[in-house]
DNA sequence: CTGAAAGCGCTAACAC
DNA sequence: GTGTTAGCGCTTTCAG
C-alpha cells in the first residue's frame, strides 16, 4: 500500500549550489556581459540575438559561445519598452475550468501562436469588477490586443485603451457602451429552433431553465424560447420558466418543481451545459419520460439513454474567429467594428424526440 | 430563419474618431505627460500611482485628475525593467482544451491571483520542442516562475534559468535531468488498485489500453497494471496490452482486437480519460458485458449504464499544490526540491464490478 | 513633502 | 562589418 497518501521525498542537492561563472544567483547576464566576454560591441550581440544580417560567421560564433557560456536570455521587458509591442495578447473569460472555455481558449492560443504571440489569460469568475481589474492589468502589461468574454455590461473603462491602440474583440457576449468587434453565437435562433423542435414533437407545456437574465446569452436564449412558443401560439406560464444561478442545487429544485404538481411540463429546454447535466440527473430519478433539449453540447451525450439532443455552438470557432479579427485589427487591415454571429446546430439524439407523456 | 449563418453587421462609427486631448492615436501618455499636465514633478506622479505615502491630498487630487483626463495607465514593461519582478508566472501544459487541464490551470490561476500575479499559459501539444520554445519565451518575458507539465524528458535547457532565479515546479510528470520540485499523482498505485479491483471481482483476462510509454504517466500506469497482475499470479499476454497514441481510431481497433478472438478479455483497464471514452463507445456496440475501470474521472460517468468505475486524480489539487510550492520558492521559504505524490481515489459505479462473462 | 538625475536592458540611428 | 550614443517609461537615490 505504498503511495496512498501525499508524501514527499527530498534529494540532498541544493539549488544554485554551483553557479554559472560570471553570474550572481538571482541576477542574469545582459547583452553587455555577453559583449564583454565575447570581446565585441553591444550592438553586435544584439545583431546575433535578433538574427540580423551583417555579422561575420566567426564573430557570430564567438558571440554564440559567450551566450551559451553565460546562459544569456534576452530580456523581453527591455525589448518591449523600446519596440512598443509585446507580442502577447490577453484573454479574459469566465472560468478556464468550464469545458466550454477550454477549447475556446485553445483556439485563441493557436491563432496567437501563428502570429508569434503569447496568450495571457485570466478568469473573471463572472464578476464585472474582476473582469475590469484583469483587463486593466493586461493593458498595463501592454498586451497588443484583448479578447474579452464580458462579465460586466459596461466597458467604457476600456475607451482610453482602445484609443491608445489596444486591439479589442468581445466574444460570446456583446460589449456594453463601447464600439468594438463582437463575435457571438446565434443564441436567440438556436434556442428558438431547439424549442420549436420540442413543439414539433407534440409538446406544449415546455419548461425553460436558464442562467441569470443579466447575462446576455441567457436573455437571448430566453427570448428564443418565448419566440418559439409564441410562434406556436402557446401561452407560457410563469411556473414553466426559471432563471438564476446555474448551480446544481438551484437547478435541481427548479426542475423538480416543473416536473411535479397538477400540470407538469412534458419537456424541458436547458439553457446551458451545466443546467443540462443537472436536469439529466433529475430526470434519471423520475419514471415518467420527459423530453429534453439542451443548449451547448456535452461529452458522452450520445451514450446516455436516451441520447441527449442539444443545440451545439462551436466554441473553437468562436475563439478562432475572434482572434483572427484581433490580428487583423493589429495588421491595420480592419478598421470598422463589426458584429459577427456564428450559427448553432441542432443535434438530435433521442431525448428531444420523446413524445409528451403524462 | 434569421441568424442561421454567420453574418456581419457594421455600425457606421470609426474607432479613434475622437481622440483624447494630448494623446496621439496609437501612443500612450506617460508619467511625464501626467506630471506636465498636473504641474508637478515626475516622481510625485509615481508616488500617486503606486500609492506611496508622502503626498498632499491636494497634490494627489491634481495628479489623479490628470491621470483620468489623459487616460494614463502605468507601463508595467518599464516598471518590470526597473524592479526585476514581473508578477506573472507561466504555465506550460499539453492542451488547454483537455478537460483534465482546465481545472488544473484554473487552480494555478487562483493561487497566482492570491499572490497578485498573472498567469501566462501555453499548450505544448505534447511536443518537446514546442515545450522548450514556450518555456524559453516565458523566461525571456521574465516570468517570476514556471509551472511545467513536461512533454519532453530532458530539461537541462532550464538550468541557466533556474540558476538565474526562475522558480520552477513540474506537475503531472517528473522533470528530466534537472533537480526541481515535482508534483505528481500516484499513477502506479492508482492503476494497480484499479486492476486489483477487477481481479477481486473475478477477472483474470484483463486488457490494458494506454498512451505511448514514453509518457511517464502512461509508463507508470502500465507498471501498476503489471504489478497487480503479478500480485495475483496472472501471466499477462502481449495481446492484452496496447500502448500508443490515444486517438479514437487506434484505441477502437485495440479494443476490438482484445474483445474478439478465441480468448477475449473479460475486463479492460483504460489508461486515461480519452481512452475510457472510446472504450465505452466500443463496449456499447457489444452484447457481452465487459468490465471497465478507467484512469481519470469523466463527466456524466455516473449516468451511463452501467456507471463507469474510475481511478480519479484531483487535477485542481495538482495545480494548487504546484503553484503554492512555486510561490514558496519565490518567498524564499523553500530551498530544497522535493517530489510530492498525491493520492488517487477509486470510485466504484458499476462497470468495474461486473463479473467475468463469456 | 517634492523633484532632478541616474540607470534598468534593450534597439534605433548613426557613426566609423 | 562593427561600435557608440541616445532614449523607451519607469523606479531608485538623494538633494532640496
Amino acid at each position: 500500500m505504498d503511495d496512498r497518501t501525499a508524501h514527499r521525498t527530498s534529494p540532498a542537492t541544493h539549488r544554485g549550489a554551483d553557479r554559472l561563472p560570471g553570474t550572481r544567483y538571482g541576477s542574469r547576464p545582459t547583452m553587455k556581459d555577453v559583449a564583454a566576454r565575447a570581446g565585441v560591441g553591444l550592438k553586435t550581440v544584439s545583431r546575433v540575438v535578433n538574427e540580423e544580417p551583417g555579422v561575420t560567421p566567426e564573430t557570430e560564433r564567438r558571440v554564440q559561445e559567450a551566450i551559451e557560456a553565460l546562459g544569456f536570455r534576452r530580456n523581453d521587458s527591455a525589448r518591449v519598452l523600446r519596440k512598443g509591442r509585446t507580442a502577447s495578447i490577453g484573454l479574459v473569460l469566465e472560468d478556464l475550468a468550464d469545458p466550454f472555455y477550454g477549447p475556446l481558449s485553445r483556439a485563441v492560443e493557436e491563432v496567437a501562436r501563428a502570429h508569434g504571440a503569447l496568450l495571457i489569460n485570466g478568469s473573471s469568475a463572472e464578476d464585472p469588477e474582476r473582469e475590469q481589474e484583469l483587463v486593466l492589468a493586461l493593458c498595463a502589461r501592454r498586451v497588443d490586443g484583448l479578447v474579452v468574454i464580458p462579465a460586466g455590461d459596461d466597458h467604457r473603462y476600456l475607451e482610453p485603451e482602445v484609443k491608445a491602440g489596444v486591439a479589442t474583440v468581445f466574444v460570446d457576449r456583446p460589449a456594453g457602451h463601447i464600439d468594438a468587434d463582437v463575435v457571438v453565437s446565434d443564441n436567440f435562433g438556436g434556442a428558438r429552433d431547439g424549442v420549436a423542435h420540442l413543439i414539433a414533437h407534440g409538446h406544449r407545456r415546455i419548461g425553460f431553465i436558464g442562467d441569470m437574465p443579466r447575462i446576455h446569452t441567457a436573455a437571448e436564449r430566453l427570448r428564443g424560447y418565448r419566440a418559439a412558443m409564441e410562434d406556436a401560439e402557446i401561452t407560457v406560464e410563469d411556473s414553466w420558466m426559471s432563471l438564476g444561478v446555474t448551480d446544481p442545487e438551484r437547478v435541481r429544485r427548479a426542475a423538480e418543481e416543473m416536473l411535479t404538481g397538477p400540470e407538469p411540463v412534458t419537456a424541458v429546454f436547458a439553457g446551458n451545459n451545466r443546467v443540462t447535466v443537472t436536469v439529466i440527473r433529475v430526470l434519471a430519478g423520475h419514471t415518467r419520460p420527459v423530453a429534453l433539449v439542451g443548449f451547448d453540447d456535452i461529452e458522452l451525450a450520445d451514450l446516455l439513454q436516451p441520447g441527449v439532443t442539444v443545440v451545439a455552438q462551436d466554441a473553437a470557432a468562436l475563439g478562432r474567429t475572434a482572434a483572427e479579427r484581433l490580428f487583423r485589427q493589429l495588421d491595420g487591415t480592419l478598421l470598422t467594428p463589426e458584429r459577427i454571429v456564428l450559427p448553432t446546430r441542432l443535434i438530435t439524439r433521442g431525448s428531444g424526440e420523446l413524445p409528451p407523456a403524462g
